[in-house]
DNA sequence: GATGAATGAGACTTCATTCAT
DNA sequence: AATGAATGAAGTCTCATTCAT
């Protein structure tokens, strides 16, 4: 049973050109109405035809690639064995997705705050649970079966350790964002010593 | 020596309209210059007398805020004895001044972009070491006596300390941003498991 | 002979769509093309086949009715015998029919500036002859046969009296606009004195 | 004592504009804000510190012109001792200044749809009490005091007297421009004409 | 012939910046 | 030095019109 929406072309045409502006480096709140529809080889209006406003326009599309990341994400993780390698994935994952990743952290980012954009994100965030984007659900994948059916911790440890990934994460794709021109040494030094990290902060949460 | 730049009570006065207009839940791209004098109790075109421009009033609004947060945080640490007692400092100063604390998270966000307010940003970055942010300084600084002048740790260490350190430090100010009517019990309780955390981490890393 | 043009069924939903706009209280400025072929049932492409723009449709549909208002009414004017009882059906008729009675108001209306559809009316005027609209010809029918066929007064005269009854006329309409929710009794006196009003007039014209 | 509100330069500049906007000819409909401020020769931005919107801008226009040519009007009245006299005096104000008359016209005629314009307007409506400028008073104005104070005329036949005069009114504005190039012998009687039907009207309904 | 998806010109409106006072 | 009225570039969004199906 499939209860996913499918998109038109036009509407994934504006999904791609928001990535790929993100992918320049615009800033979120830069680009304009006509900086997208150029992007996506469409015309102004017709982007009105698919979406109701400008910020629709982001915030479907920056849902759309984190959905789309994740999918695929939980789908390669059915082959790692160890919570270990399921992390490795995903930093592997965000390394050569940086933008698609990005999507995710602006996701977090966005819905704190206020501006019409957040407002946007937080009405289409109602339909997280239809797409099984929950962040707890995120975090169960990652430990997943490898302790497993009965794993159980404290309501606050939970929080605590997703907090802690999360954390991680997201600082994984920062830090990859400001060193663009990394020596790939480097790179995987520094994604080892996260992968590690992550995983001994599991591993506390879970004793 | 003092090499610190001094500020007019306009400019001082402009700093704290762009603060008070973060308390107040407004965005950083949504609020106008008229917005910002207003609240400043000034005119609109004196604040041109001191600034080339709004992004730049905003950035140098932030990064204001983040050094005189950085400095007092400093002077307070002298009286902590231990790690632990200082990373506590840190979160608790973190609570009370969540908008203040966030002039730092917004000056490690806002350098990643291309934006207009992120290149002012960069640009006001240089003047950094004048004004003693470093981040490894700040590290430095929580680190510190503890453990004799002699600490030294390899420099890949040294940088993936600091994303782990500041990826919490942030992570708690985003959290108390999504649960800004939390319980005191439960605060406290994952203001606790965090400063464990971080104090881990440097642990491990000074292994 | 019947030298009057057919209109294909297109059209005429087109017309009747224009009507039903009005009836629904529309501004005629503020309706649009979709607007107009979504309530007539047929593709907006489907209309530019049969009407070279929209100021087009509404000036047609206009006249249209208009048309056909007066057409309908000259054929019951036949069965009154008196000036009096002909006014008074025409004024029941505006009162029943205020919509189909307010395109000839527009008519007048329009015809006096120079938005596009005024030029449009304009145009589509130089067609009055054809479909005998002519406004001294509906004076003309008003006052008819009661006077013998010789009844012939000053050019002057005649101008005037025509303005003196369409103004008594257009003024009963927008009345019975403004006033849409009128008792019944009410309304009667009203159309009772604008009826004796204009037989008046025309009195007053003839001696 | 004066109630009346002042306007700065740059309202009147906006209110002079649309005038001569109507002068032109141009439909109350088509006209931009862009053609507004260029004709009044201010920026556009500068509109939009002195009216909240285009529909204000036009709105607020219509009636300042309208209540100047009242104003103007009734003061004029006073030296003319007849009913004659002072319905002679309209007439020739309203051939004279045939834009601002045309003011009048339009809001009656506006007043009665639905347009943002429309809406606009009866908000203002709500103003004309301060003004003087409810239909009734002008009505009495030209009755006025030839009858002495005590003229009391039935509801019903005062609603029809003012429907019969201002049709008459507005028609001769009607007329006039669209016989724009009238010879003047011809205007002349027609003013005359309509002038005496007018004061018949009158002279009805007071018996 | 009929359609409606696609288009882009152009409308309204905002707001950073300037400059005369 | 301080101001805020004035500005116009630029943004969002609408809608009359076209054209491939």
């Amino acid at each position: 049973m499939n209860n996913r929406k499918e998109f038109s072309p036009k509407e994934i045409a504006i999904f791609q050109a928001v990535l790929e502006l993100f992918r320049d480096g615009a800033d979120i709140n830069s680009f304009t109405v006509a900086d997208i529809t150029r992007q996506a080889g469409i015309g102004k209006g017709t982007a009105y035809e698919y979406f109701s406003d400008k910020d629709e326009m982001i915030a479907k599309a920056i849902f759309y690639h984190a959905e789309q990341f994740c999918l695929s994400l939980f789908e390669q993780m059915l082959d790692e064995k160890t919570v270990y390698d399921r992390i490795m994935l995903v930093l592997k994952r965000i390394e050569t997705e940086i933008a698609e990743a990005n999507c995710i952290f602006r996701l977090i980012q966005v819905s704190c705050n206020k501006s019409g954009l957040g407002q946007k994100m937080q009405e289409i965030e109602g339909l997280k649970s239809v797409y099984g984007l929950k962040p707890d659900e995120i975090l169960g994948r990652i430990i997943g079966s490898d302790f497993g059916v009965s794993v159980s911790i404290s309501e606050y440890k939970q929080e605590y350790l997703m907090l802690a990934v999360i954390s991680k994460l997201c600082c994984y794709g920062i830090y990859l964002q400001k060193n663009a021109d990394l020596e790939v040494a480097k790179r995987e030094t520094m994604r080892e010593m996260i992968c590690v990290g992550i995983c001994r902060e599991i591993e506390e949460a879970l004793i």
